[in-house]
DNA sequence: CATGAATGAGGATTCATTCAT
DNA sequence: AATGAATGAATCCTCATTCAT
């Protein structure tokens, strides 16, 4: 009974407790199952509680699977260290992606479950989750929009559909690696989609940096020219 | 009462009708419902029939399910007109990310069914559908792998990773509408997906394609010049 | 359309030819599956004929079941030749049950479909099926009652006891042949089925009860006799 | 609608007693139905519960089946005293036929299962009952080999086949009472079946074999001694 | 705080049988 | 004579949720 010893798993827990063991079993679950093979006797069994028990603290099933996905939105915000806003353009991207790419790949299921489940519930945008999803794509709009400040960004491009494509290709390769296709590590996906984003896929037809002052110098030259040929 | 009224719909059809119409029913409320909430019963009831008569023709409600898929890609892929390889690469990627889009659009519940049911199926690659899915990857592969031979695509690019982010982004931008979020069209979409594929969102410095024979000329005439007047 | 097509199965068969097309697709059926497992579908295919026609000459399933088991019957009991009364007793029991041996061994599905199924039937003793099993048991019995009038048999033994133990011991030996447990031969069976019924299982102790001791009397005798003489 | 009547069934039983209670309906139910006639709404009906609650503590109708029968074999094997070894050979023979006529006549349903379902089943080795099963076999060859050592049964028989006479024998006189043929009483066919086992159904004709020609011989002599006195 | 017995509204699927053509 | 489309009642089984203890 005592609480010290390593193997005894105690029966009663604080509420706090009872329901953060709740969560992490969740999220455990639902990581190996995926939302819709979630059930409320694994899980109990996992927790070696009754099922009664998870009900004492959570509404529903739903209810329950919308606080898994908050919570660990929760710690993906956490952890976003303040971000170094003087990094260069290209830099932040790239960083933000690979962020994205391992907290999907972390938990694909909860991924799924948020897009394709929770995002249609009517009820979506009065959730806690929708401010903590709004928070990661601000992320994203943030470092363009700043790049569209400072001129690295062109000035013709809209801001979510970029973040649209970033977001898309990020699930899209994660479950390209779930389904074993990918044999490519979260680095190279995020260069890789970094670098296209960035640069496109086109060649870059000479791409003459310096050609502009020479071409300046010139036409002062021909100006002149121009004046003394009059 | 009568047989012969317009509106009366017919007791029996011949199996290939009853298939068709089952098929038609069937996509219809996979499009509403989702494939989870896709029941039999009110599929049936749709239909007009009772539900021995779908297992009559189907062996089960999956395999029911993924015949719709396969038809919808069927009339996906007949209705890919022999696609004109003689268009400028942009162009071709643009028609491909359009189709993509509209189709997608279209059955979005398909798509998630495909994506996050089918595909997990071990029995996937066995499927007719696999193939069909192959078909559309490898469309978009070709105009990539064209466009790196015509040297209208740099050399450095990963075929798998583009693919995966157009696809991807496709996918999400539907999503994106579904929620409601967008009031963007299709074609703007697949302008702007295409166009950042295309040419990544970074400024392009000066992009002086017809400037540089100019400047060449210039910079001897100015040489000559600078000659002269010394 | 020919008849001597040997390929062609002729789509129209008189009445008789297609009743006893189905009767005796239905005992295959039957053998193979055992009556629970007996779909009228797969009959249906294998005769080449839709579901409906069955149904245009047997009543039911079940009817159709009860046919087959007679008709079966039947040939079992026209087989039988009016069988040697003048044979030993031994070796008429033995022919017997070499004979029930084989042929519940060619169709334990209907044996059993008729020992746990039909003859659970409360009009079972309406059946004809009922009148041909009664024959065969008769035909049992009639050996057990000329053992018994030759003195062959033991008066004291009951008749139908007997008849149980040789057909309940012949079904259990096949049964156990169907689950792979014996490599013994059906005349191997016969044989020991018919030696134990016959002698029993008892060492039967030189019963000469009386004669013993007179013989060994006389061997007394007949030795002090031969002393004298000689 | 009191909780205190006494008559009141309580809605709420222990794990195992309810799990008891539907082992006893089930049992009941098997015996009035049969395997196949077997549903699991009916079961539920019976116990009050809903048929959920059945599954809650079976995994299957099948499996709940199984244990039915090897609960049923338990309580068989568990009554079975140590059995005298001490006891004539026949006497032990008739006992362990009057029990299993006993079990089976009690549970012919259940038998039937076991028989003809079970045994086909491809785990049916891998079974509880299958050791139960075995045990009770054992019986009967303990018997039969002890017989043979004390040499009270006769060397040459094959203890196999002697016992699926005895056991075939058994089931099938059990149907014969289920039919309503028999009027003969449990003792009767056990006695009836031992002593044709024992015995056989021959006349011991006085086996005498070598005594035979001593006898003739002896019948000359006497002749002649006749002779000579006269 | 915790249990765990019980639920019950479905869910997919089966298959002998019917009957209009 | 034959079809084959259609049936529909029946069957096993699932699982989130409740509530008496």
């Amino acid at each position: 009974m005592s609480t010290t010893g390593p193997a005894t798993k105690p029966r009663r827990l604080s509420k706090d407790n009872r329901v953060a063991e709740i969560l992490k079993a969740a999220r455990s679950l639902l990581r190996e199952r995926g939302a819709e093979a979630f059930l409320t006797s694994e899980l109990a069994e996992r927790c070696g509680i009754s099922e009664g028990t998870i009900y004492k603290y959570f509404a529903s099933r739903r209810d329950l699977l919308i606080q898994v996905a908050e919570e660990w939105f929760e710690e993906f915000l956490e952890d976003e260290h303040p971000h170094d806003r003087e990094l260069p353009f290209r830099e932040r991207l790239l960083q933000v992606i690979r962020k994205n790419l391992t907290i999907i790949r972390s938990e694909p299921s909860l991924t799924r479950f948020l897009l394709s489940d929770l995002r249609a519930d009517p009820a979506y945008r009065s959730m806690r989750i929708y401010q903590q999803n709004r928070q990661v794509a601000k992320g994203i709009s943030q470092i363009l929009e700043d790049g569209l400040r400072d001129g690295a960004v062109r000035a013709d491009i809209q801001i979510r559909t970029v973040r649209n494509m970033i977001q898309g290709c990020i699930e899209y390769q994660v479950w390209s690696y779930l389904r074993g296709e990918g044999d490519i590590s979260i680095e190279h996906s995020a260069q890789g989609i970094t670098d296209i984003v960035v640069r496109g896929i086109a060649v870059e037809a000479d791409k003459p940096s310096e050609l502009a002052p020479v071409v300046r110098r010139l036409e002062a030259i021909a100006d002149r020219l121009s004046g003394l040929g009059a």
